[in-house]
RNA sequence: GUCCCAGUAGCUCAGCAGGAUAGAGCAACAGCCUUCUAAGCUGUGGGUCGCAGGUUCGAAUCCUGCCUGGGACGCCA
């Protein structure tokens, strides 16, 4: 399929050359459509208008010079159109389209595969949420979208590496530190009042509890300091590991989880602050030191040391992204919260200020979720009266259809999550209706070998000549070019929808011929071969959603 | 006040590194199961692509201004 197209490419190109319409300096890429009115063919080409400035004439007459200079015999070429304003329309003899099958049934959990990332060393860091409580949805969003995205480049040949970075050096370790202090304080029946900005979720009341019972009173006797450093330090274990368990659950998991207070124990910050200042990009105001980001579009400068002599939150994520780049990655994708896109001008400028293009760094920003049931939006948990938790809602609607939903749109747009539609076994639930294809191809090819055919037989491509079957045969051979394009636009929906387009393909067909036939022993062989390609590509496609691909439903 | 994102069918959204008659799901209406799972299929209706200019052979897509909705603007993290 991509042969088919570089080689038409590179014979349109060619065919202008011969033309005299450009030079090959003037030759702009050709690019090639897939109209979606079969009336214009398999392929398009707009070559003919882009030319038009470069050549000093209608783009109608360059399109017929084109068509006329153009070899047939070298790219399965049935037949040439020119339409409209000179779109050269090209139908393709369907030889083209045979090979396909037995290249996805080798291919395997593999089809889909390309090198258009070319080993590009990329990083990308998501979730990230402070281990001070349990992830929301804001967060399950973005552990969907970032997952999804990481295996689509590696799909598409990226190099890619998953990082969660901790926030456990901050203000808000000494907050977990009181609020563990006050809720063991409580499990032991004492008065104690929770700090002002302290967290209230229900898993530092378990865990009160649960050390209030292994270790009775034994940290009322010690002293505050050593009390809190125990607090401190037993709550952030605490958290990364449920933070880790949840994600898992959620099929989501990590290469690395970068500490940041290692950044302090390896001693990064003052290398950081240094090269800042070897640049000329730092400087000293009301006792304070700044980071003249200005220099680099930033709305106002920063500051990285404060009055007292402490960082601010900017300097240690300064150093953070420094030591990503030192580690060799060549492109930084972070994947945050619509709240914190204030803060990108501000890494831009680090970023460059480091000595980098601004756009080694991408920060993709994920929009909210809104929650939806019975018609009604909902904010708060039932159970808890606290916002609702990625794991509350795991259990509630299961993983495949958050996975699903969370990525079906665009990031940047909001998304309203139903649950009724989440559990909904019907036909307005696309997970469901995806996965429902699966199933039924599965069930199929139970069937034949239940009947004796042997699903492995020889099999004779050409015989799939029905329009339903050139349907699934052209749909099947954009996937490759569908994850490669989402991988470059960062787009993981895309997937989503080639996922649906796929199954909706396949249910149309399913519904207008029969698999099975033991009349025509031939054509069920040939069918059986395209029923495995579908299935094997629906699930490729599935997975890099983190979606299942269950066998029956 | 400054900045970011969004505004496309009744609803939820695709399409936006310009291309042919703007697509899909839901909802509405009309059909399809003695035959591989009807969790499915087929068909019909439904649009001044927020508004106004501009660039172009061509604009939902790019530029400018305006309107509406959401969010961000700490020596918090």
């Amino acid at each position: 399929m991509e042969e088919t197209q570089n080689r038409l490419k590179f014979e349109i190109a060619q065919a202008v050359l011969k033309a005299g319409l450009a030079t090959e300096e003037e030759l702009p890429d050709v690019v090639l459509d897939q109209p979606k009115d079969k009336t214009h063919g398999d392929y398009a080409t707009n070559i003919a208008m882009q030319l038009a400035r470069i050549a000093k004439m209608a783009p109608r007459k360059i399109a017929e010079d084109i068509v006329a200079q153009f070899d047939e015999t070298r790219a399965s070429i049935k037949k040439m159109e020119i339409a409209g304003p000179g779109f050269i329309n090209f139908f393709m003899d369907n030889h083209y389209l045979t090979n396909l099958i037995p290249n996805i049934l080798k291919a395997g959990e593999t089809y889909g595969k390309t090198n258009t990332g070319n080993g590009h060393k990329i990083q990308v860091e998501f979730v990230s949420a402070n281990p001070t409580g349990d992830l929301h949805l804001g967060h399950a969003r973005g552990a969907a979208v970032g997952d999804a995205l990481c295996n689509i480049l590696e799909k598409a040949g990226y190099d890619v590496q998953r990082e969660y970075y901790i926030n456990d050096a901050g203000n808000q370790m000494m907050n977990l530190a009181l609020s563990v202090e006050a809720r063991y304080m409580q499990a032991l029946g004492e008065e104690w009042d929770m700090p002002e900005d302290g967290y209230h979720g229900k898993d530092i009341i378990e865990l009160g509890m649960e050390i209030a019972n292994k270790d009775g009173d034994k940290w009322v006797h010690q002293s505050e300091e050593a009390r809190r450093k125990f607090f401190r330090e037993y709550g952030l274990s605490y958290e990364v590991q449920k933070l880790e368990n949840d994600l898992r659950q959620f099929g989501v998991t990590f290469h690395n989880w970068f500490s940041e207070t290692s950044l302090y124990t390896e001693n990064k910050l003052k290398p950081t602050l240094e090269k800042l200042k070897e640049k000329g990009y730092i400087y000293e105001k009301d006792g304070a030191t700044w980071f003249r980001s200005t220099d680099f579009g930033d709305d106002k400068d920063r500051v990285l040391i404060k009055q007292d002599g402490s960082y601010t939150y900017l300097t240690p994520d300064i150093a953070y992204h420094k030591n990503k780049l030192d580690r060799g990655f060549q492109t930084l994708i972070n994947i945050w919260g619509a709240d914190h896109h204030g803060y990108i001008p501000r890494m831009k400028a680090a970023i460059q200020a480091l000595g980098y293009e601004a756009n080694t760094l991408e920060v993709e920003i994920i929009q909210m979720v809104n929650l939806f049931q019975d018609g009604q939006k909902v904010k708060m948990s039932k159970r808890t009266g606290k916002a609702i938790t990625l794991r509350e809602l795991m259990e509630e609607v299961g993983v495949d259809a958050m996975r699903y939903f969370f990525v079906m749109r665009s990031s940047d747009s909001h998304l309203d999550f139903d649950i009724d539609v989440a559990r909904s076994q019907s036909n307005e639930n696309p997970v469901y209706y995806a996965q429902y294809a699966h199933a039924r191809i599965c069930t199929m090819l139970k069937q034949a070998q239940e009947k004796g055919l042997d699903v492995n037989a020889q099999y004779n491509a050409s015989l799939l000549i029905t329009e339903k079957e050139e349907n699934l045969l052209k749909r099947l051979g954009e996937f490759p070019q569908v994850v490669a394009d989402a991988a470059e636009k960062r787009t993981p929906h895309r997937i989503t929808q080639y996922i649906f387009e796929l199954a909706s393909t396949l249910h149309s067909f399913y519904n207008a011929e029969k698999v099975l036939d033991q009349d025509n022993i031939e054509r069920t062989k040939a069918r059986i071969a395209l029923m495995k390609a579908v299935r094997i590509t629906l699930e490729n496609g599935l997975t890099l959603i983190g979606v299942s691909a269950p066998e029956k439903m």
